[in-house]
DNA sequence: GTCTATAGAGTGATAGAC
DNA sequence: GTCTATCACTCTATAGAC
């Protein structure tokens, strides 16, 4: 049996996942965890507070599964294209990046800063990778490779909202396989 | 002077790109257009009336803007680079994209359908830029011009979400210029 | 650690005077 | 066409009992 501060966590990330933090309320949280209102203001300071775990929480979730992701293949193509094939529910949008929107999360150090890290740290991760394709002569040596990773992850990111704008995965699907084919264009 | 119904549209309009749907109150839009509570009652049924002409209006304008930027130049990469480039605040993000996160937006077919029109026009328009590039012998006979559009149009999209996390608008350029870097790779 | 009660402010909307 | 008054409800948070 889990702790009830642990589902106050999962609840709070699933529903600003869904929501967004302004429009999602202490009493949301509550009502889906199960939780008390004491119980929640025992645990953490309001609603603030929650949040900023919830954020952490989703984004070391998604990092853990990118990090598998990319970790996986043998070559860097099969990589990145691991990454963009990820599992992901495009109609839900990015748990993290569906966050950055929201001014009162940007105007919130405590709650952008997990986000930032993320997506830099992601950039940094797709960059390397494309660099050792590089090395690997996998890949053409004139490669940009920060310029591709902006690519990529964009792709991906972008992808979310237009699949959310039209209410069908296929347009994100569209930008993710077509982010594959320019990637499989700078193969040696 | 502007008709009242005028300066509460624009109102809500800045308001919705700011902050959402869900986080923009009447009370807001009334204080921001110098309006009275019963103006707005009087030529709005009510805050998802308000919310739907002025995401017409917004997108709209982001149509019209879009069009100029598309119609100029000579060669398909010239009009592609110009979109790319158009006068752009990523760090405020998309005025219509950014709408897409919100469940309240995506659940009121009233509110949806303005935004799914534009990115289905976008997308097309596009595509047609593409294709046209092609016919002209600008462009590779090879083009996926609907994957390259979805690219572009995700490229944008993905580069709002990205300055806004890390709060630096370089993101978003590194994701366009890798967008015109890849578009100038299929040239003939 | 969880409960209920309560608070002051804000929500979206309506009523009726002018 | 705009004003103020009011409504029932929800918001985030605190207090204090258990």
């Amino acid at each position: 049996m889990k702790p009830t501060k642990d589902h106050l966590v999962e609840a709070a990330a699933e529903l600003l996942w869904e929501r967004g933090y302004a429009a999602t309320s202490p009493a949301m949280i509550q009502k889906r965890s199960r939780a008390g209102q004491g119980s929640m203001y025992h645990h953490f300071s309001g609603k603030a507070d929650l949040a900023a775990t919830a954020i952490r929480h989703s984004a070391g979730q998604l990092r853990r599964a990118t990090e598998t992701a990319l970790g996986g293949g043998t070559t860097a193509l099969e990589r990145l294209g691991a990454f963009l094939d990820m599992e992901r529910t495009p109609l839900a949008g990015c748990r993290v990046g569906r966050l950055v929107q929201d001014p009162d999360v940007t105007a919130d150090d405590q709650l952008r800063a997990p986000i930032a890290e993320f997506f830099t740290w992601l950039h940094q991760r797709i960059a390397d990778v494309l660099v050792q394709g590089v090395r690997a002569g996998e890949l053409r040596a004139d490669t940009d490779a920060a310029a591709m990773a902006s690519l990529v992850v964009a792709a991906v990111e972008g992808g979310y909202v237009l699949a959310r704008a039209e209410q069908d995965e296929t347009a994100f699907r569209r930008a993710t396989e077509a982010a594959k084919s320019v990637l499989a264009g700078i193969e040696v």
